[in-house]
DNA sequence: TTAAATTCCGACCGAAATAGTAGGGAATGA
DNA sequence: TCATTCCCTACTATTTCGGTCGGAATTTAA
């Protein structure tokens, strides 16, 4: 039971570009190196996180990606959501209403998903980018 | 981001096993009919599920399943790990202490995870079989 | 004692997702 | 012009998921 490397780089490189929030753009390059990731496999993140408008990009010399909002108002849930998807431990739970459950024992346990759900998304919609950045100043 | 139907299969079959307990046993072939499930890939569930000592068997006719604790002593929880393994949102979080870290930003997102994990495992470490029981007579 | 029902066990399998690689094109700044 | 950077598409190796298959061992009932 594990998520995919996905969210987590995503919100490490989110993370470095709030650093430099209102300062410069970063390149992937720099990114990368610093977290010891694959820069291509990066790029497709960013590629994801731009089209969720969470980010914007200047292209050529000097160019890199910058948050396109301040940090407090991108949470780990924007990102984590951009990046893999939302969050559906079961299909009954997402799903549409109407969706036919005749299975007694299915319906007794969906909203154990329901509430697994609920938790990871209040959790995860808590904690916004400034946050990271306010936890690491202090530490 | 979702969870594979392990778990889900996992729970929904010891819900029905749990509503025979001090009954009968239950055999594999009466779960999959009801559950629409199939009946080979729900037997390697509970061949997980026996060695973690969830469910004892019987074998040859009349056989068939039953919880080995009353449903009040198993959680939702104690069958996820059966069959999922463990929640490990990072590496980071579950693993040794001595993991080393050089890459600051992923200690800053590091209490990210073991936080989402907690409150995942909160959830499910309180809901047990007999809150399901429950829950389905008064529905 | 035989037949049917059942668990037990290991091997296999196709599809999808994961975690990347690779290569080239297009914009930009110096 | 040229190095730098983002942009885009396609490919790939590995793992996981969800499941099938065949047969052996055990137990009950006729």
């Amino acid at each position: 039971m594990r998520l995919s490397t996905k969210g987590r780089y995503g919100v490490s490189a989110m993370y470095e570009l709030s650093t430099y929030y209102d300062e410069r753009s970063v390149s992937l390059k720099e990114i990368a190196q610093k977290q010891e990731y694959s820069m291509a496999y990066l790029e497709q993140l960013f590629s994801t996180l731009k089209k969720e408008r969470l980010i914007t990009s200047q292209r050529g010399a000097k160019g890199g990606y910058k948050l396109a909002k301040p940090p407090e108002k991108i949470t780990v849930g924007d990102i984590m959501r951009a990046l893999e998807g939302p969050i559906e431990l079961s299909e009954c739970v997402g799903g549409s209403e109407d969706y036919k459950c005749n299975k007694s024992s299915i319906c007794v346990t969906k909203d154990i998903w329901k509430e697994v759900n609920d938790s990871i998304n209040t959790v995860i919609d808590n904690i916004t980018l400034k946050d990271l950045l306010d936890k690491y100043k202090s530490d």
